[in-house]
DNA sequence: GATAATAATAGTAATTATTACTATTAATGG
DNA sequence: CCATTAATAGTAATAATTACTATTATTATC
């Protein structure tokens, strides 16, 4: 609702990067901007900008989110071991039978071993308790 | 390596539902059988049905890991608000828009929001550090 | 521009999931 | 059966995230 300085710097810095950075790296990068700014104030925010739809968080193989400023649906190139994300350049209509050809990924210069296919969705149980804003 | 009432106990568990439990609902369920078994053990023993392929760790969109006894690729439908796990029924060869259609989620009762497609591998720099076995 | 209302912040404490540690137990090969 | 040692129970430690609270700063109104 208000526009802060530090939400300002926060949806700045997670748009200036491709890099998926987790909370604790947007944390490092603003704090050369704005040095005592408080870690809480980041999650904050960052949950603050997905829930209004200007950044996604992403669930990556590892143990600590992630975040994106792209919006849109795109495909992710996730690593299994370190859980660093990069974005997949795929057109669309892509099938996973595409996604998993070297063609599509080698400039990424990862070693594929697979693909996952995730629906989103709410449950009945949440649809229930947390009726959606979007459908009245 | 060795194959202790424990090990054997959590496998079974795993395999014996469909729910794609936490840690802790395996520990809660094991527990009827073996009431003083420790929840490192379930944790230690699930990363290792993980690393010996009898196991799959899920990342959903809530904050704990889901563990699933079926290794072979398939769709989940997982839902944004409580992070449960469903299996989706789909065949072979299914696009991602199709996924997306009503009839393929009807049966789960989700409201469906999106579709995540994620391309899995390891990053150059982890190929580096960790060679992997399967390409020796 | 000054002022009032209150959302958001900094700093700290608390929570929660997961991992590490260590003495003890039990599975396996000989 | 016995020796070896991987795995366990129980506890402590770690790490990511969230909650709390007094203070600050944004925005609407005058």
């Amino acid at each position: 609702m208000r526009h802060t300085k530090q939400r300002k710097l926060i949806l700045e810095c997670l748009r200036m990067t491709t890099s998926h950075p987790t909370a604790v790296e947007v944390y490092d990068q603003v704090r050369n901007k704005m040095p005592n700014i408080s870690l809480g104030t980041v999650y904050r925010n960052l949950d603050y900008l997905c829930s209004h739809g200007l950044a996604r968080k992403i669930d990556t193989c590892g143990e600590r989110k992630r975040f994106d400023a792209t919006v849109e649906d795109h495909v992710h190139i996730i690593c299994t071991v370190c859980g660093k994300v990069r974005d997949a350049e795929t057109g669309p209509g892509i099938s996973p039978q595409t996604l998993m050809h070297p063609e599509n990924t080698a400039a990424s210069g990862f070693k594929i071993t697979g693909v996952r296919i995730d629906i989103l969705g709410i449950c009945p149980e949440c649809q229930k308790r947390q009726p959606s804003k979007t459908n009245p």
